[in-house]
DNA sequence: AAAGCACGCAACCGCACTCGA
DNA sequence: TTCGAGTGCGGTTGCGTGCTT
């Protein structure tokens, strides 16, 4: 068993990945898909390592990863897991839709555990603390990228459409958040703010990207979409199948057109038909 | 106002496992 | 059967952020 050599000897990038090196990657995994983390990086023309763009992807970019707060109930259910399965980490997110092990393991060893300590010693609500809520709220862009892009940008989330991966503010658009577009956004647990699903040309919704704003206030139908598995993109190709024999364009299985028709795979409107109205899929426009 | 501290999260490290040659 | 490449997984670390003193 040949050990894969440090990405420093090797003269690769290590620490925090910048939007561009997210959307190279995104843009690659599109078109190519991941058949081989060693051989990608240098063929999409990253300096990572293998692992660090598997890690990468799987931690963060995937579209099924749900962001954000853990409900109650996921908490609940990651403790009674843990006590079953112990730290297999990755045991537990698979019953955990869009969940991730390394995230599960970071609300283990930040939150849960010391709920449940606290549990233990004095059989309190296990409510959180103002600066819990906070720190448990978003993910936070280092300051290096979110100050320094949105000085030189200010439309940097249009243009290049991965500033966020992080929840961001602008000055001009204050309380804005943006957010990664998912199928799951559609069934996120957070009610402190909800996505815009009523028109794919609203302008909250911006269509080059996979990124939307998110507005602070408004309804939000938690009911409206399903949540999605690990099975994701292998049900995305399926109900793509469904368009056989139909004269809608195949688009997962082929990259040029998933790539082409990036833009309405980012939309909601169409991952809800997708999954729910497949006999109904829009018309893929031509390209 | 500034330094120290605690917290949370993304990313890295290194071992283990699988699979094909 | 052995060996190496590729990948999965759990533990750990580094760093940014905000609170406290």
């Amino acid at each position: 068993m040949g050990r894969a050599p440090c990405c420093e000897k090797m003269g690769l990038k290590r620490g925090p990945w910048t939007p561009e090196e997210d959307r190279i990657l995104i843009n690659y995994i599109q078109l190519y898909g991941h058949g081989n983390w060693r051989a990608l990086p240098k063929q999409a023309g990253l300096l990572r390592c293998g692992k660090s763009c598997r890690l990468r992807w799987i931690n963060y970019l995937r579209p099924d990863i749900k962001r954000g707060n853990f409900t109650r109930e996921e908490e609940d259910t990651i403790i009674k897991l843990h006590e079953m399965l112990g730290n297999r980490w990755s045991a537990i997110a698979a019953r955990l839709p869009g969940r991730t092990d390394n995230e599960i393991k970071n609300v283990w060893h930040t939150h849960l555990k010391k709920r449940l300590k606290q549990n233990d010693s004095t059989h309190c609500s296990g409510t959180i603390t103002k600066q819990q809520q906070r720190r448990r709220g978003t993910v936070h862009l280092p300051d290096k990228f979110n100050q320094e892009e949105s000085k030189a940008d200010p439309d940097h989330h249009q243009s290049l459409n991965l500033s966020d991966n992080y929840n961001t503010t602008t000055e001009s658009e204050e309380g804005t958040e943006y957010r990664p577009i998912s199928p799951q956004q559609c069934s996120s647990d957070d009610t402190t703010s909800s996505v815009t699903t009523s028109d794919t040309t609203n302008n909250n919704m911006d269509m080059s990207s996979s990124y939307m704003k998110v507005e602070p206030s408004s309804n939000n139908d938690d009911n409206e979409f399903p949540d999605m598995d690990e099975s994701f993109w292998s049900e995305v190709l399926s109900a793509d199948n469904s368009r056989m024999g139909t004269d809608l364009p195949q688009v997962g299985s082929n990259p040029q057109l998933l790539l082409a028709n990036s833009n309405l795979y980012d939309s909601m409107d169409f991952w809800y038909n997708l999954f729910t109205r497949a006999e109904e899929l829009p018309e893929l426009p031509d390209i």
